[in-house]
DNA sequence: TCGTAATTGCGAACCGTTTGCAGGTGCGCT
DNA sequence: AGCGCACCTGCAAACGGTTCGCAATTACGA
């Protein structure tokens, strides 16, 4: 859906080629994209696009929480547009895939951490390193012998 | 313990005085110190140590296990001495406070992710993002009124 | 003690991201 | 439909953290 479009206009940012063609890129991706993959899926659509007018309407999208920027493990974010609130992901340590889950397994975590340390996460975002099916498919047992 | 001076030797690294310092001001300073920090805090020790050797050196200790890197939510990575291994993060979104946590509490995730997703995270490192108990007291409470 | 390869310091390169600025443009108002 | 202005964009340079190349230094085994 394009709520995109009618949550900058209530919010009185203008309705740009430019944001219009970030938030397809985003959208058409459908996944985790570096600030960098998302200028490139942009520019398919709009080949002029500056990478500074990238990044500032990645930042609008994201202030608008349109779009959700997460920290997953190397020193770039990676940008989605935002999925259901309590979404977590996964990174695989050896390929770098990305997977998602939900908030349910989590309960019994926040649970714990705010008796135990008046830690309130029920809105947190989790990140769990490992190793995916794929990788684990090919890899020797730890060592055990 | 000194087992960073042992390792050292064991896998034929020099044991020279810029390695001591920087791990000598990691242990000194008992939690998470970003590059910079580290860097800072080395040369109390050892005024004259250049920034690049910090980085080759926490790179190296890294590699060795002996430090941990993590990646905190912010753009920079977190260095500190090894824990014992699934030790978690908790990040406060407000404050930048930085908690730990078992691995115990992981246990059903770990389940659930192997089992729906085939991803194996038995020693995963989690971050979860939330607000921590010296925040949430000055906090209003959340829009229901 | 000596030789040598590992290691350091220095400075410049690098890379992703941010910023200042001047010209362009969406959109409300008429 | 046209006008005007504040918002946006493109450009290019700045930025900050990190990495690299190289020559001088130094730890450490023989």
């Amino acid at each position: 859906m394009h709520h995109a479009r009618a949550t900058l206009k209530e919010q009185g940012y203008r309705l740009t080629p430019q944001r219009t063609a970030v938030w397809e890129a985003l959208r058409g991706a459908g996944g985790h994209m570096t600030a960098e993959e998302v200028a490139g899926a942009t520019r398919l659509r709009l080949p002029g696009i500056d990478t500074s007018t990238v990044y500032r309407t990645l930042e609008l999208l994201v202030s608008l929480d349109l779009v959700t920027e997460t920290m997953l493990g190397s020193a770039r974010s990676y940008f989605e547009v935002s999925p259901d609130p309590g979404h977590h992901h996964f990174v695989c340590e050896r390929c770098g895939a990305v997977g998602h889950f939900g908030d349910g397994l989590f309960a019994p975590l926040y649970d714990a951490l705010a008796t135990s340390d008046g830690f309130a996460s029920s809105r947190a975002r989790a990140t769990v390193f490992g190793v995916c099916r794929d990788c684990r498919a090919g890899e020797r047992p730890p060592a055990a012998g």
